[in-house]
DNA sequence: CGTACGATGTTACTAGCGGTAACCCGAAGT
DNA sequence: ACTTCGGGTTACCGCTAGTAACATCGTACG
């Protein structure tokens, strides 16, 4: 049992090498988009294929261990915006925004992360079907709910209200990101104001058109 | 230019095979997923891959085809529910339900749909990185923003404010549904019922927990 | 009638992908 | 000295999307 020298050098320098392949591979990915080659990304390491299988099993378990880093970059910046003390519409709006200078400012990652083609997610028990991509939203969307019901008083069958609500708005957040970094249609701030009056209830109270058959 | 008689059978007849094609890719990809194999689906249709190119060109000509007969019913069927002579919140809620049953009475269909691997949109000026799939997700959004356009009265840059909120709200309801149809955490009616609310502005309205820090 | 055309269909192939088996070598441990 | 073991390579497998070349049948036209 006495291989703790030996083997503690031994893993401190395999995890080194480790995160080199993962920077070289981050590199090509933000060159060649998501369907970069396991051969190109070896290339770029200056290695070959095997050695990238030995250390990551195979092409989802090298993109999972990519994405985790910026996945947990990117909930940590949200769960500060989340966590400042300020008015909850200036929360909202600072979480918005947070997301919404994230995808800006790195769309390549946004792209890689958001559309890792497909992946399995293991062996998984039941859910024999369908499963596809993006569980960073998945995880956006539970955080986001834990934090709606630890803050909000939703009342009996809260949870489920908050776990849907933080999909919703995650989905919100998503979609109209998406959108709005393809079309550029306005700035950031404009858009995460349109968005916080959404989800202040604007489509309810906003008028019917005079002229249309308004209901 | 007399052939109108010869080309006219033979385009019926073209087409006719055409449907009869994708009626097999369709079979095929509801058993196997969005990565159906072309050879796959050229032995369903008891032909081979060739003539599939011929008729589609290539793999993302096939998907498109067989995603726009969906696409296009699903829409129509929102339209309807977006025209209905009632309520601003009952046609919100009916919109939001009619998208809900699509996905839950044929989850593989939207799988498909929405998870089309990666195509190009052919070749389209400008926009040279980036393209990824759900084209869908944009019309849903741009239609929507149509009718919240034409519907009401938002004022100066209320085009632009409708579009947000176009995309905004498809994006909720696809990062909800999505979610949503994974765990079946409740009914469809609930769910309907959240997500109305959350439009409704119960986020800006409900109170904080007393015992926590409320903003 | 013959013939040229056009669409339908096939076989056989290329290029590249993810993934793997077999082998090689140099540095540590006893 | 000799074994063991992790890092590395070559050469391969099975599969995919996509294509070139060839065969076949029906139909329009001289």
């Amino acid at each position: 049992m006495e291989r703790t020298k030996r083997s503690g050098r031994q893993q401190s320098a395999t995890e080194r090498r480790r995160r080199e392949l993962l920077e070289a591979a981050e590199r090509i990915v933000l060159r060649d988009g998501p369907d970069a080659s396991m051969n190109a990304i070896a290339a770029e390491a200056g290695i070959t294929k095997p050695i990238l299988y030995r250390h990551f099993g195979d092409k989802g378990g090298l993109y999972r261990a990519l994405a985790l880093r910026h996945t947990d970059a990117l909930l940590a910046n949200l769960a500060t915006a989340l966590d400042a003390p300020v008015l909850r519409r200036d929360r909202v709006e600072a979480t918005l925004d947070a997301y919404l200078l994230a995808i800006e400012s790195q769309p390549q990652v946004y792209r890689f992360l958001m559309h890792p083609s497909d992946e399995d997610t293991g062996p998984e028990t039941g859910f024999d079907v369908g499963r596809h991509s993006a569980p960073l939203l998945r995880r956006l969307g539970e955080e986001l709910a834990k934090v709606i019901t630890d803050r909000l008083d939703l009342g009996p069958g809260g949870e489920l209200t908050a776990r849907v609500w933080g999909h919703g708005i995650v989905g919100m957040m998503h979609g109209a990101g998406d959108w709005w970094l393809r079309e550029r249609p306005c700035s950031r701030e404009q858009l995460v104001k349109q968005l916080a009056d959404l989800l202040w209830g604007q489509l309810a109270t906003v008028e019917d058109r005079e002229d249309g058959p308004g209901f």
